[in-house]
DNA sequence: ACATAATAGTTCAAAGATGAACAATAAACA
DNA sequence: TGTTTATTGTTCATCTTTGAACTATTATGT
């Protein structure tokens, strides 16, 4: 047997990196509590917040930006059309693509959740310093640019 | 309207926590891919792992450990038990308890999806220093302390 | 122009996760 | 002891997520 391979439990990278994922889904599980009031999910919420940040995109980039199938985005809209969260409209030169954007109400509502998703990160992370923090983020966002098309 | 409200794209906390959120769900995403030879997927592989630091633990403790339902426990095992990857059996003074462990291939197909895990992670992390990496697996667990019981 | 590729979105069936209600067992306590 | 309360694991209905077809539309290449 090959028993010389390092054990993972032994390797910092590894149990670092299990904290980060342990860290993450208890906050997303937190999250998904706190906005219970609003009646949206975190999965909504990120939708709300790219469409805010994004207006006009596709359904097709908004799958990109959150990392899902685009089935998923077809089942996840129809629910926040219905409440009136949201408008899908047809592209003028392209008949395929739908251009989504916020409603008012949508936008109110995303104000609102924000409020919830700002308190918790601030409570999760004002344990770092400013330059921990941002150390952190730049980790971060080197592991995503290295595993985005991997 | 409350317009003052700082948004939180500009909040370098927000920015930073989102950064890991994508770490971790393209992470886990690839993760998801790279162990399908193996026929496993990253929930059943963290039962393999737990079961084998932690061998005879019950199903309510691989729960918590998880961070995930009971119910989902009981529907995760049954997979893995037919396959012969771990075995469940009562305990003697507490008839409630099923203790949990790996069997011999249990833990041998955990040795091969551990070399893939780790691969991974080691892909992802080496971009950080050590230093960086146990700063950002000190912090994580920070946060997984606050926000383990809220 | 015409045939072929690629792209956007949808549908559908299968798999996963969740929480509430439940059965069996153990613990607390009167 | 006997009754009440807690705990463990299961069942079940519901909701998500996923990936593989499929349709409609646009791009590409000849």
């Amino acid at each position: 047997m090959n028993n010389k391979q390092e054990l993972p439990w032994d390797n910092p990278r590894f149990r670092n990196w299990v904290a980060v994922a342990r860290a993450c889904h208890v906050l997303e599980r937190t999250l998904a509590t706190k906005l219970a009031p609003l009646d949206l999910k975190p999965a909504q919420l990120d939708v709300l917040m790219n469409l805010y940040r994004h207006p006009g995109m596709s359904q097709h980039d908004l799958a990109r930006k959150l990392l899902v199938g685009r089935s998923n985005i077809t089942m996840l809209l129809p629910q926040l059309e219905a409440r009136g969260l949201l408008r899908r409209e047809g592209d003028e030169k392209d008949k395929r693509i739908l251009r989504l954007a916020l409603t008012e109400a949508g936008g109110a509502l995303l104000m609102q959740a924000l409020k919830v998703h700002m308190a918790l990160i601030e409570k999760a992370m004002s344990q770092s310093t400013p330059e921990q923090c941002d150390m952190i983020g730049e980790q971060m966002r080197k592991i995503y640019d290295v595993l985005k098309d991997a």
